[in-house]
DNA sequence: TTTGGTGCAAATTCTTTGCATCTCT
DNA sequence: AGAGATGCAAAGAATTTGCACCAAA
């Protein structure tokens, strides 16, 4: 079994949450979506419903949202930190090309958790997993996330 | 079998590579040490050695030598970057306090890979595999990294 | 010689924070 | 009422880059 792990729920496991009109929203989003938004993608699809919402206010939530155990921050490869707001652990498959992140429709491997907990002096708390590759669209076009930004001038700002 | 990509080397299997002697004490101290240096810590243990050398050289090179295969550019949790000087696919252990990384001594799994190859419409070409716990010092001394820093004053600079 | 590397510093990018003000409960 | 949230802007932290000079092949 994996412990998905998050400060605030660990030492105070039902603390209120007091529920903002912005959290809301934010949580709302995140639900809508299947991908896994960075940050600031979050703050523009949220930005469309509360105009004047700060990215200070959305990383602040999204931080408070994941130690509360109702998203996930997903700390994997990239420069960028995504979210998911399912927040069951499940895998993940990104798209080494345009950085595009999957869920993997596959249930964990408990053989592979025992295997480690006696392989090393560590006290194993859960492992986080993620496949790289190309997605469909990329083994068709093959062409980078940096060059198609480049070309298109998709930035932020 | 999994393939470690990079750029480079995929492009043009065998450019020359100009070796510097930034270049190779960046390597050498790398390779010297099992565990999973950040740039910075990298930039300290080379600076013993050549006092001149910038934190932007160290940067640069790291990026080549990954791109070459010829060190491991680790891209999992935490916000600094980390850097393995065995290129060869293995699995870590990082501690969820002091973010120590080790080495995990355990073969590869091809049944998990054949496993995920046809469950999504990717082309699988590897995965990155990081497990987190305590390790056998923190188990004893709760203590977090960012704890120690602010207790200690061990920041860079 | 010439192509690529280096040091330095400034620029970028992502994320966090201080503060005065506002708002949920 | 009052703890906690917000917007704003500034600060931080990690990494990248432009440029003039230098060095390995």
């Amino acid at each position: 079994m994996v412990t998905v792990m998050n400060k605030k729920s660990k030492d105070n496991p039902k603390l209120p949450l007091r529920m903002t009109r912005q959290r809301q929203v934010i949580l709302d989003e995140l639900r809508k979506v299947t991908s896994h938004p960075t940050a600031d993608e979050i703050y523009n699809m949220v930005r469309r419903r509360l105009p004047g919402i700060s990215l200070g206010t959305v990383y602040r939530n999204l931080e408070i949202l994941s130690d509360n155990g109702m998203i996930q921050k997903l700390e994997l490869s990239g420069s960028q930190r995504r979210y998911d707001g399912n927040p069951k652990l499940h895998y993940h498959v990104r798209c080494v090309r345009c950085e595009r992140m999957d869920d993997l429709p596959l249930s964990t491997l408990p053989a592979l958790e025992s295997a480690i907990r006696k392989s090393c002096g560590y006290e194993v708390l859960g492992y986080r997993l993620e496949f790289i590759g190309l997605c469909p669209k990329c083994r068709k076009f093959p062409e980078t996330r940096k060059e198609r930004q480049d070309k298109n001038g998709t930035k932020r700002k």
